[in-house]
DNA sequence: CTTGTTGCAAATAATTTGCAGGCAT
DNA sequence: ATGCCTGCAAATTATTTGCAACAAG
């Protein structure tokens, strides 16, 4: 088989290039084209409509290892459920639309400065920070402005 | 029984004036004074300790009235477990310790006026936020300089 | 070959709910 | 009295793990 984007991807974190994998990554990427970001269910469901033999248990395994692999960034939002994201290496803030969940990353110098300077006035040091802004995007607003 | 500030509270948003309720008030204000965010299950060791036999149930049941009634935020924080903090009035953000599990409130003008530039600029409409700032308080730091 | 991977089922962990008895108003 | 509350056990939901079969390097 020939070698995909996705299975250098793979290798490089040490990961062998498995069906699973590849499907659940390319998933992700497409994912993140649509500004959705999903949670373990959504993948395992997709797979399933796409036809895929992959348990439910698989799907969690390998968001693990891809995350433990940098691959993905796991996000706990107000819900109940973890969603995951596909790791772009620059670090971003999100918009979530309430409605249709909508994500849209942003990435503010001014606030990412703030915090910084805040965290060193109380004595802390940083290791990371999770910024999350919740609201109705302006499609949703528009479709019916409850 | 005398009238505690307690029962005022608990009567305001029209709950009955019970002892689950009271004690579990008083220990999130105990709480509160130290810094500390209680999980459910903390609230629950923390009771039982005190020798109060209310059951683990009870206590999420409360916690979730509480929230309904405005008296306690939930935030899901890092962990698997969420916490319950008391609702001050004003809306603040955290610094959470990852060593002693510290938070400290904070509330900075120029990041709230930030968020809102940014949610108009991609079209939202913002409901609520969360900002969470993880990292090393100073007393664990000084303790350990790992 | 050899070890990492997978699917399935069973196990955990956090939280919720049904129900019969109790307590606040 | 009467309906809101509570404890306990059972149910749910999200996620993890054990294990035997299987596949990648």
């Amino acid at each position: 088989m020939p070698t995909h984007q996705q299975d250098q991807e793979l290798r490089k974190v040490g990961l062998k290039v498995t069906l699973p994998r590849v499907k659940i990554l390319e998933l992700l990427e497409e994912a993140h084209r649509d500004n959705r970001h999903l949670t373990a269910e959504d993948v395992f469901r997709r797979l399933r409509d796409a036809g895929e033999d992959i348990g439910l248990a698989t799907v969690y395994r390998v968001l693990t290892q891809f995350q433990d692999a940098g691959l993905v960034i796991k996000h706990n939002f107000d819900a109940d459920q973890a969603v995951f994201e596909l790791e772009s290496g620059k670090h971003h803030d999100h918009l979530v639309c309430l409605r249709c969940s909508k994500v849209t990353e942003f990435s503010d110098p001014l606030i990412e400065q703030r915090q910084q300077e805040i965290a060193e006035q109380h004595g802390f040091r940083l290791t990371h920070h999770s910024l999350y802004m919740y609201g109705i995007c302006s499609e949703c607003a528009r479709r019916s402005p409850g």
